[in-house]
DNA sequence: ACTCAACCGACAGGTTGTCGGTTGATATGA
DNA sequence: TCATATCAACCGACAACCTGTCGGTTGAGT
């Protein structure tokens, strides 16, 4: 009775269909845990057909990363696009972009953090600092140009920013509400002293998106 | 011939041994790859042997983590407990015992930082931060007090620095010398801004120490 | 001659990736 | 309009690993 049958469909669908199963399971079960066969019952295919769509496991988890990551970068950009927007709150807002809940965003990125997810958060993390930092960079200069901050190395400083905020904000380890929003007032104080920006000038934009 | 003959060691030898197969082991094959058999085929000893020592694979990576980072921040505590030494070359110098070739520590963290060895990296980093920041800390709060740093949050500051250092200094990706070169002078620079510090005055002690 | 820490290896139950074979949607031609 | 050929999509048995368990063995010290 529960023999199967035959479904099929175009590659491109199927292929998102094990994709979201795919992460479904990464996220909940972490990388290592959630095995091929979880995968393919949940999705109602065989293993051949897993492998007739990914050539690896680890292929699996790279297109996944991928597609959360054009997400997000593609987010961002729209917003880092808009020059009506004055460049401190489009910085706050592009980062934001990033952190976030979104659709999909929130719940995976806290899931990632845990340390079972070693390898996917570490793929993530590289990969989206990649597509990021370019774009971030592009309005610091734009700052830099306006006289609004003072810095002498752009890109590697944004890197510094963009990697601390992703790997601070992993609550994966407990702490105590105070020193958490500790954290960020330091953060923000801090990224004011790197962008050589005016004293309070990115909290005030932060407080104003956030209020 | 090849028959197995019964050696018996005391279990502190024995798990030392292991622990050296394994490091080697996991190190040049990565975690993942390197299976528990090959530990016990290097090794000399039976499946059943590994296990009466430890109890998981993921026990005996904790394990070797735990032999680096306790070697590397007592090297690094002695230094920083030399008050003779000037503040600043004193930071500079704890910094450095943890990244600069040691006996060990090389090889290792050269390998440590392939996406292979995810899991293996997030854990040293993690677990060395927790270590080295405190002691850290202390000795830039004692700048504090000298007038040489001018630093409102010691704590978050430091863990933004160190865990900067400790990712951007990952080579697994290529890069030119010369990106690689522009990196450090301006980590540098921020290092300055962050703490504070009179400019140029972190530079001069890297260049005395490194010359 | 007893005890028990250290050791052994077979085994259960999992894993990923491969491969020869099957099926059904679509194109072709009579 | 109906037969048939083609090939992308699919199937599931299987090989070759993997980790962790467990009942039994051995030998060094008392």
């Amino acid at each position: 009775m529960d023999k199967k049958q035959r479904v099929v469909k175009e590659a491109a669908e199927r292929r998102n269909e094990i994709l979201d199963v795919a992460e479904e399971l990464f996220v909940s079960k972490g990388y290592d845990k959630a095995s091929t066969n979880d995968i393919l019952e949940r999705v109602g295919i065989a293993r051949g057909t897993l492998y007739y769509h990914f050539s690896s496991k680890e292929d699996i988890l790279n297109a996944i990363i991928d597609r959360i990551n054009s997400s997000l970068i593609s987010r961002a950009s729209t917003i880092a696009a808009d020059t009506s927007i004055p460049v401190i709150d489009r910085i706050v807002m592009t980062i934001a972009a990033l952190n976030v809940d979104t659709d999909i965003g929130h719940e995976i990125i806290d899931q990632v953090h845990k340390p079972q997810n070693a390898l996917m958060h570490q793929k993530m993390l590289h990969n989206l600092i990649e597509g990021i930092v370019p774009i971030i960079v592009r309005i610091v200069e734009e700052g830099n140009e306006q006289g609004i901050f003072h810095i002498k190395y752009p890109a590697e400083t944004v890197e510094m920013l963009i990697l601390y905020s992703g790997t601070v904000f992993d609550d994966d380890y407990d702490e105590s509400e105070e020193r958490s929003a500790n954290r960020i007032k330091a953060f923000l104080h801090n990224t004011e002293l790197l962008l050589g920006a005016k004293e309070g000038s990115v909290q005030q934009a932060m407080s104003k998106l956030f209020k």
